[in-house]
DNA sequence: TCGCAAATGAAGCCTAGGCTACACTTTTGT
DNA sequence: ACAAAAGTGTAGCCTAGGCTTCATTTGCGA
């Protein structure tokens, strides 16, 4: 292991940028699968293939496909022609990509955004928000709420 | 043509959802090199594919790949060998991209994310920026420096 | 109970967007 | 002027994530 090449001044400093674009754009499915598996797990004690599907806009087959992928990230788990399930390591992303996703949406309406654009656009922006943005976002809401309790 | 289906009563509102965000993550590449290449005609009067490659932080063959792209949907012309320039509609949609990525910065550190975070974050939630949020975004800024000139 | 509809699985096709390896042009330095 | 270096193009491979089509299994209602 090296340390993180100090990149001639500022050259690298946009390409890492976009990778690091890149790299969160790779996690969407997992996150927002997950996300969707604990919700209807919460609602009727299992997630069935096709109602994942109906709900992520997508066939059938291509839930499938991404649940088998859940599965072989060790996010989930089911048994032919059962429901699906999440495995500790899934219920935590699934429990940390809703706080994220509700706090990105309430930091937009909070800024003016209509709910329904609101709602649109969190879905992908969320994927994109830090860390540091995230305890950014925190604050703004606390002092929020704070000054017009 | 028919009207949008009214979907049963919210049923499919959260697939159009993501599947809105798909449609956004799709446009990612071609919003990203279409600033990029904007960026570079302006500080050199062309834009070579090993530049474009080196900034965005992917490999000469796969910036070269993009920009057969971006020409096919009619956004940049360029011929063997020499640099690469976008057309009237790539140029449109980089001073729109552009405007935007300001303006999502701009919100961020308004927030309180600090600068680096909001740079790199920024370069991901660009893309899901409806122009609804845009113009909530907008508004937000002008109150902000209004209220501390 | 048993037959049929709905759900699930499996196979295979497609595009986007990464990569490496190698060929060819252009530019540059002696 | 020309050889080496740099830049560019081309081919081909890979994975992710969509899709359709068809086979199989489940679960229900008659
Ligand atoms: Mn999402
Ligand atoms: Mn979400
Ligand atoms: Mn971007
Ligand atoms: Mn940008």
């Amino acid at each position: 292991m090296q340390q993180p090449p100090p990149q001639d001044s500022d050259s690298g400093a946009q390409a890492d940028r976009f990778n690091q674009a890149r790299t969160a754009k790779a996690m969407t499915l997992l996150e927002d699968y997950t996300e969707m598996i604990d919700d209807l797990v919460q609602a009727h004690g299992e997630a069935r293939i096709t109602e994942i599907a109906h709900l992520m806009g997508v066939t059938h087959p291509t839930a499938a496909k991404a649940v088998a992928r859940l599965k072989r990230e060790g996010l989930a788990v089911s048994r032919p022609y059962r429901g699906v399930f999440l495995t500790e390591a899934g219920s935590a992303m699934a429990a940390s990509v809703r706080a994220r996703h509700r706090i990105v949406v309430d930091v937009l309406l909070a800024l003016g955004v209509p709910a329904e654009a609101a709602e649109t656009d969190a879905e992908g922006m969320e994927h994109h928000v830090s860390e540091a943005t995230l305890a950014a976002f925190e604050a703004f809401l606390r002092r929020k709420d704070q000054s017009a309790p």
